[in-house]
DNA sequence: TTAGGGTTAG
């Protein structure tokens, strides 16, 4: 059940192919060719700026000598020879703000655009396309808005250049609304307003409206579109997965000559791989007349994301193979890779790669370094790179937090999620859905409860995939009333919502309410998936609704056209276990067209002891061991088994067993909610300051209760490798904890334990008669479902 | 003299 919820999955492992690949990294450093093909500078750095003018001859002249100098890429000296020009004109002006721009420095460009305006010169319509380009990628709002309220004044809202700018400009900055103002209010539209639009739908995010506006650009323009606009059009495609539409685009940039462009042939490649098609990705590949280190890189990111590692080693030993510079993309796709492969060396090569090539420091790079060890189970790796990124973004932050729910350290994870909340970046989706499940799997309602507010604080509200969360949150903690509130006040319920729900309900015991949930769904016309009938049948299994359960088991096959999996099979095996004999569950078990696994025979041991039958247990143990050798429950289950029979050779066999293997049983701890704090208990806990008076008070309870100890199996282990029990099971971790609820709490005030093993048969019926003689609600949840004691029975029919 | 473009960490 304590499932961690959207985290990355585990890729397949695929170490073999791989062999020489890191070993091919070290040779690579040795000697690293000059670069087949240069991926981007526009411009050299002593190469000659395109059409800045006529060529000046050496000292022709201080305006001569600004455009000379600018041409070359000297900016400072160019700044020089400016200041020495009398009265320099808006063209001379111009000239400064785009060699600025071309130099790489927005900054300065729109400082000589600030002189250009102290100087009075006036602004044209060469002035503004540059001014707003820089602005864009400043992302200076407040000035770019200034330069467009400038255009208008000046009467240059008609120039298309200027237009297509502010468009670029706009939507660059996440402004969707403004640049399609700013489109519309143009008197007339060329190819670059459209791939302005075009490209500006798919920076942020919004594939459909790029693709939709890409078929109007079709008809409105009546010249074909070009390589600029297809490239955005397949970045659409890649948004919104659309395989067919990208091949239409695809047959488009065919018919008009435009695949042999080598950013058509990368963008087409790209979007076969992310849209899953590696096949096709690889035909483009193959076939294209050049390729640029870009291409490459696509092709390596494609395997890795497609998960297919192997493939993206070999990719990338060719693309060594035929001397294309390795470049720091090139190593971030290529530990997407290592991060699918068991085995760290292969993570571990890039990485001292990576320094020999002096690549650090790079956030990006490094994070993926992190986010590689993370996902190989090197935590402690993560941990260092974490330590030595300077600039840490938001990914970064998520990234580590992620490494440590990977490893189950969720402690580390919290702790790490409120360090982040003193720094100035703000948690976001990603951020919240990583951390939720560590509120979860510690189980304390009082850190949900702070944990909501936080989410409610950050806006995440209305968010149906964060409040899906939160939701599951409350009812793993206990309050299954919670969670209904949220799933009430959900604005936008999907699937998700109504399967949490309903499973909520389930695990509290409340199966007819579950099921209630369930037909509401279906009047709302929300379509039940797979997991929603995990849900239904855990419901029925849980609450004994054993017609109901096959009502629904047949249902979920006939009138949905679904095919039981095994999380649908281990529902009905455990729904038989309760209340059928065993002989039902282990024909249900054989007949089962998939194999069981170790999760079906567990639901037989458990049936299998709830009936007390030895050999049938046995028989399941045998076969969850050979499917799992160290499977802790099973030796758990039984010993306890042979502890209740007397049969204490096979219990200290089993020690024995357990003892070589190195196996050891989980220590139970009980976590008692209080109104302001939890407290933690394991077996005969001596550590709390009140330990005297707890001690004394879960004695009187069993006292009033009847409770007797007078045979061997009475008795629960204290030393967590030895299966004999020793301990009094009113001195067990769960009692503790509802001793000190009771006497801590107000009258009348239920008591709610968390609990990380399953409660013994001993306190579940001391429990139920705690529950009786104090008059409270009782409320322990295990690692499956909750117990609610109340008046002297237990809302899981004692069968768990 | 000016505008729009391919790969990258969850």
């Amino acid at each position: 059940m304590a499932t961690l919820l959207l985290l990355p999955s585990r890729a397949a492992h695929a170490a073999a192919a791989t062999t020489c690949a890191s070993q091919h990294l070290t040779a690579a450093t040795a000697k690293e060719p000059p670069p087949r093909v240069r991926s981007k500078s526009k411009r050299g750095g002593s190469g000659g700026a395109p059409g800045t003018g006529p060529g000046p001859g050496p000292g022709s002249g201080p305006k001569s000598l600004v455009l000379s100098h600018v041409a070359a890429g000297r900016m400072d000296d160019a700044a020089g020879a400016f200041a020495a020009v009398r009265r320099p004109d808006a063209f001379l002006h111009n000239v400064m703000i785009r060699g600025f721009a071309d130099a790489g420095l927005p900054c300065d460009a729109l400082a000589a655009y600030r002189a250009m305006l102290a100087a009075g010169a006036l602004p044209d319509r060469f002035t503004f396309p540059v001014v707003v380009k820089c602005c864009a990628r400043l992302g200076a709002l407040g000035e770019g808005r200034a330069a467009h309220a400038a255009v208008i004044k000046l009467g240059l809202s008609s120039d298309v250049y200027t237009g297509n700018s502010l468009v670029a400009f706009y939507a660059k900055l996440g402004l969707v609304g403004d640049a399609e103002r700013v489109f519309d209010g143009m008197p007339a539209q060329d190819i670059v307003s459209w791939n302005a639009l075009v490209d500006g739908y798919v920076s942020n995010g919004m594939g459909t409206m790029a693709l939709a506006c890409f078929q109007k650009m079709n008809d409105a323009l009546q010249v074909q579109c070009d390589s600029v606009g297809i490239i955005a059009a397949l970045a659409a495609c890649c948004l919104e997965s659309a395989l067919m539409q990208g091949r239409e685009i695809h047959g488009y940039a065919i018919r008009h000559g435009l695949e042999q462009d080598v950013k058509v042939g990368t963008s087409l490649l790209d979007m076969y791989c992310k849209c899953g098609n590696v096949a096709s990705a690889e035909n483009v590949f193959t076939t294209m007349p050049l390729r640029t280190v870009v291409t490459w890189n696509c092709m390596i990111g494609g395997y890795a994301l497609n998960e297919r590692p192997a493939d993206a080693f070999d990719c990338f030993m060719q693309m060594r193979a035929e001397e294309f510079q390795v470049e720091v993309v090139t190593a971030i796709n290529l530990l997407a890779a290592c991060a699918q492969i068991e085995s760290s060396l292969y993570g571990r090569s890039v990485h001292a790669y990576v320094i020999r090539r002096h690549f650090l420091p790079h956030v990006v790079l490094e994070t993926a370094l992190l986010d590689m060890y993370g996902k190989v189970g090197k935590v402690e790796s993560s941990e260092k790179v974490f330590n030595h990124i300077t600039d840490k973004t938001l990914v970064s932050w998520n990234n580590m937090i992620g490494a440590y729910m990977y490893k189950e350290m969720y402690w580390e994870a919290i702790t790490l999620f409120l360090e982040l909340l003193n720094q100035p970046l703000y948690p976001d989706y990603f951020t919240m859905s990583t951390v939720v499940p560590a509120f979860v799997l510690l189980g304390s309602l009082r850190q949900c409860r702070q944990m909501h507010s936080y989410i409610i604080k950050l806006g995440y509200g209305d968010n149906t995939l964060i409040m899906n969360a939160v939701m599951h949150m409350y009812a793993r903690c206990g309050d299954v009333l919670a969670s209904r509130e949220i799933f009430d006040k959900m604005p936008d319920k999907d699937v998700i919502s109504w399967n949490t729900i309903i499973i909520a309900y389930a695990i509290h015991g409340q199966g007819k309410t579950a099921l209630e949930m369930f037909d509401q769904m279906k009047c709302n016309g929300m379509e039940p998936n797979e997991s929603t009938f995990v849900s239904v049948l855990t419901a029925c299994s849980v609450s004994g609704l054993e017609a109901e359960g096959w009502r629904q088991f047949n249902s979920m096959q006939q009138e949905y056209g679904m095919i039981p999996q095994i999380e649908h099979y281990g529902c009905m095996t455990d729904l038989l276990g309760r209340t059928g004999d065993l002989r039902e569950v282990f024909q249900f078990i054989e007949n089962m067209p998939i194999s069981p696994t170790s999760r079906i025979w567990g639901s037989l041991l458990t049936a299998s002891r709830n009936k007390n039958d030895i050999d049938i247990a046995e028989y399941a143990a045998e076969r969850i061991f050979q499917l799992e050798h160290n499977n802790t429950g099973c030796y758990v289950v039984l010993s306890s088994m042979y502890a209740d029979a007397g049969r204490w050779e096979d219990v200290e066999r089993i020690r024995s067993v357990m003892k070589e293997k190195g196996v050891r049983r989980t220590e139970a701890r009980s976590l008692v909610e209080l109104h302001d704090k939890e407290c933690s208990f394991v077996n005969e806990d001596m550590s709390h300051p009140q330990s005297e008076e707890i001690h004394e008070f879960s004695d009187i309870l069993s006292r009033e209760i009847g409770e007797t100890f007078d045979s061997p199996s009475d008795l629960s282990d204290s030393d967590p490798s030895s299966p004999r029990r020793t301990v009094l099971p009113n001195k067990h971790s769960v009692r503790l904890a509802v001793a000190f609820g009771l006497i801590s709490s107000e009258a009348g005030a239920p008591v709610l334990v968390k609990k990380n093993v399953r409660v013994c048969n001993d306190c579940h019926h001391a429990l139920k008669l705690i529950s009786k003689y104090s008059g409270r609600k009782i409320v322990v949840g295990d690692t499956k479902i909750y117990h609610v004691f109340s008046d002297g029975s237990c809302c899981c029919g004692d069968y768990w």
